[in-house]
DNA sequence: GTGAGTTCCGAAACCGGTTTCGGCAAGGGA
DNA sequence: TCCCTTGCCGAAACCGGTTTCGGAACTCAC
């Protein structure tokens, strides 16, 4: 019978260079050339060399597949993204993947992904990538204050390297940025400029740098020796939608803020228009900084001053990561960390209008 | 020498079941179960079944790079994403992507991607892959016209199939949304709402699909009885920027336009922008419609009005086209096309004003 | 009853690598 | 000189599948 193989177009690929053309041409075995090439302490250091050389010459690559039928290692890293998560993120998925991407081909590894739709199939597709062995490890993006994906992966020995960290860290490799210090920073910035009512909207409590990013800025407040006010703090904002809400309902209280932290920018614009439908300006009327570094913040009016995140070289640091705790290396030494950028573009300044000014002119605004 | 296989936590897979464990349980040779498993004509129906059956219950799953050493094949279809790309399309690659990982893994494939910089990094990218076997064939997003991707995959007998069209369609399948048919439409609603100067602004000439929307919008235009001024075309918009600057060039002509195509939703945003700027209401004194049905379209206002294209639906359609084409099947067999959605929110309605008027105001907002 | 086909499965080679094991030769110590 | 290491490589098994080939058993026609 005849099926795919030799259907298709392309086929086992005639004139491949395979380990016994180089062994041939160097009257070894392929044996020999193998250790040689893995770096075997059993073969002599001017052999590896003429293997190395010839190799190189002939033009050899080794199939990975053929490696992993032997070695169990596919020389792949897995990522499954998320399509319930709110699209907060979306903008920097062409990065991202270009980050991973690149860390992996850097080694000669290959970027294997796949995309779930909720929370469990999101495990079942880990699982059936592990049971396949499609891949030889994973970097887990978004995590959680509790993870199940971590909890999956631990539980089937499975090496992983987080993006962003998690409540327990046993196992656990990661990458992150330093939110929290950024929040610290931004508040540092704003009492700099004057401010004393500061406000902050947080995102969503489920993942593990809003804890994070809430501590820095209460510790920035503090630094400041200023009262953080329970009424200026909101959680869960990571829409527009989500952070309008928040600061409408800050800016209708008695004493607003003159400034508002958010902890992702999508929040920030939704800062901006509830200041344009209360009649404030951002930048002079109402100040506020925010985090990620998302295009659209760049385009607003006026441009959102963010703590920017290079999602290209996290991508690429987490799979070198992820391929170093393949190889073996302990997790507690591949934990990296990060300080985001700051980019003033003007969204905050010195208090033109004082809290109750503030008030007053939202409440002109409301009738 | 230990080298990452043992190092590693997880090894070759204590407990798993391959294919001898599944003939040793019924008595038979592994050759005998392989041939049953894939349908080869010289076993008997009877043995088919007892084998199916005993491999179902044992959980057997067979290891895809374990079957690629011999057939060649890795079940993975292959994606390179090219980052100089404008950003246009990004707001849908986490769709298409999704789309595009869920038809490969309705049929037990996977997804391998890779990200390039720029044509010539993507051709090697191309290269690389086929060389190392990671993939059975590609994906080609965002067609051109002339396209070197498809000369070189067709030049070295890989399967592929095209997300868009080209200008010669030799070994090529593909899928691709009627854009031509769109505009064509788009042409009609305005004139069925009284509009009789349409201005068009087209997306990047070197893309297969800009001469095909081109001609759909004159075809609407001739279909309408409408004279198709020159002067009122514009070409390479895919920006917010390249869109607003076509759109004052047009609104600043002696005679502008009361409605305008565009060929992108960026573009589209772009003439909400300049309409801004020429103190004219989007909707009413100056109509647009437009294509791609982009998130942020949505948030303009008024909304804009776009016909939307499925990117989820396309990517897993696109997958389930290469998987058939790499099994054997004619490429010419393998084409499909799909209309475009009209999402009708508001951007286009019956003319405020006439052209003359138009240029009134924007000779009085220059001022 | 015999010869020619069919049907169906086993045996073994094969794919392209990796890894184990054994042994030859050189080197060193007594 | 002899023995014991040590260094270095070949031979062969192995990984988990697929594919080729041959032959036993059965069918059917004559």
């Amino acid at each position: 019978m005849r099926t795919a193989a030799d259907q298709s177009v392309q086929n086992t690929g005639a004139n491949r260079v395979t380990i016994s053309d180089v062994s041939d041409a160097l009257g070894l075995t392929k044996s020999t050339v193998s250790r040689a090439l893995n770096d075997y302490p059993d073969i002599a250091e001017g052999t590896r060399l003429r293997v190395r050389r010839m190799a190189e010459k002939m033009g050899y690559n080794p199939l990975s597949f053929a490696q992993a039928i032997r070695t169990g290692l596919t020389r792949s890293v897995g990522l499954v993204i998320q399509m319930a998560d709110h699209d907060a993120h979306r903008p920097f998925l062409a990065e991202f993947l270009a980050g991973v991407s690149q860390g992996a081909s850097a080694e000669g590894w290959t970027l294997t992904l796949a995309a779930a739709n909720d929370p469990d199939h999101t495990l079942e597709t880990f699982s059936s990538m592990i049971r396949d062995r499609k891949v030889d490890g994973f970097i887990i993006p978004r995590t959680l204050v509790h993870d199940d994906r971590i909890e999956l992966l631990r539980r089937k020995r499975i090496p992983f390297v987080l993006f962003g960290r998690t409540a327990d860290p046993t196992d656990c490799a990661w990458f992150d940025l330093l939110g929290e210090d950024a929040m610290q920073d931004a508040v540092r910035r704003l009492a700099a400029l004057g401010h004393s009512r500061i406000g902050f909207i947080n995102g969503g409590l489920q993942y593990n740098y809003a804890a994070l990013r809430r501590d820095g800025f209460l510790l920035g407040m503090q630094e400041a020796g200023l009262e953080a006010d329970a009424h200026l703090m909101g959680d869960d904002a990571v829409t527009i939608a989500e952070g309008r809400l928040e600061a409408l309902r800050m800016l209708r209280l008695p004493a607003p803020p003159t400034a508002i932290v958010c902890a992702v920018d999508m929040a920030a614009l939704g800062v901006y228009r509830a200041a344009a439908e209360c009649g404030l300006v951002i930048g002079s009327d109402l100040s506020t900084l925010s985090y990620d570094g998302t295009p659209d913040g760049a385009h607003a009016t006026p441009p959102l001053s963010t703590y920017a995140v290079n999602f290209t070289r996290s991508g690429s640091t987490l799979s070198s990561l992820l391929i170093r705790r393949i190889r073996g290396e302990d997790p507690q030494d591949l934990r990296e960390t990060e300080q985001a950028v700051f980019l003033d573009r003007g969204s905050a300044g010195p208090p033109a209008l004082t809290s109750g000014e503030i008030a007053g002119r939202v409440a002109q605004h409301a009738a």
